[in-house]
DNA sequence: GTTTCTGCAAAATGTTTGCAACCGA
DNA sequence: TCGGTTGCAAACATTTTGCAGAAAC
């Protein structure tokens, strides 16, 4: 993905191509599982006097046209990420509060379960466990 | 579960028990996914004077001592429920924001590939599923 | 030239903390 | 009595909003 599809994207919804909004997705694809904050300390590391709010109000357009998606690991911010990059699934450990990245085929099939039984549509990248580690359940 | 074994659970661990205890344990029991302020307004409703604070203190309490558990439901506060209650999933509509239940044993496969696969244990009661329910999906 | 965007400041949420008074054991 | 517990107020953290000026097209 180039800049010349964001400004596409953009367009096509009615949205104006900013600097910002550049410097915000390159922020999310650059970091990843990154929270508002995080992605305002990279944005300011490269242009002076972006505002935190912009950082909110560009992720949800941006979130919006489908280039960013966001999922809740728990704990305070939402982590946002490049939709460009494959799903995958997050597995948020309790106790030493480390995300563990795994594919999403590991969950096809409840995925299907869901669909088949509850008609539900689920939502595979927005899909986070929680739960003990390999490291951490030991401690037990 | 009765009031006898709240007192008994809290002074097991050094914990005194206290009326607001009794309340907060009894909302949360009688209200379902309920947050800290759902639990301070049915609080409120049997005995003035308790702060949100209180709830607060006193859900950490609770959950220490394994009488209730919370979930996050997407949106701002978490979702508290008692742990006598059977474990069930959540289907969180991303479009309506309906929250469906579901039996845990629809995740048993997906639990089984994360343990055999990641070495990861899940915890099945916080697990949240988002996505599209059956009557929004078709809105697309 | 219009309309959208942004920065700023303030407001709205949601949660935590310090402290003196209170209460349970 | 002693130490855990509570109410209150203030502090925090995070997200949202109103508005005037700046920027996009």
């Amino acid at each position: 993905v180039q800049d010349g599809e964001l400004a596409e994207r953009l367009r096509q919804r009615g949205y104006r191509m900013t600097a910002q909004r550049q410097l915000v997705l390159d922020a999310v694809r650059r970091l990843d599982h990154a929270g508002p904050d995080d992605i305002l300390a990279d944005v300011s590391r490269r242009e002076q006097g972006v505002n935190l709010s912009t950082i909110y109000r560009t992720l949800e357009v941006l979130e919006e046209i489908g280039l960013v998606a966001h999922t809740h690991l728990g704990h305070g911010s939402p982590a946002y990420h490049s939709t460009a990059l494959p799903a995958h699934l997050h597995l948020v450990c309790r106790r030493c509060d480390r995300v563990t990245e795994a594919p999403t085929e590991l969950a096809a099939g409840f995925v299907a379960t869901l669909a088949a039984e509850h008609g539900f549509e689920t939502d595979v990248r927005h899909l986070t466990v929680f739960g003990d580690c390999e490291n951490c359940k030991e401690d037990r």
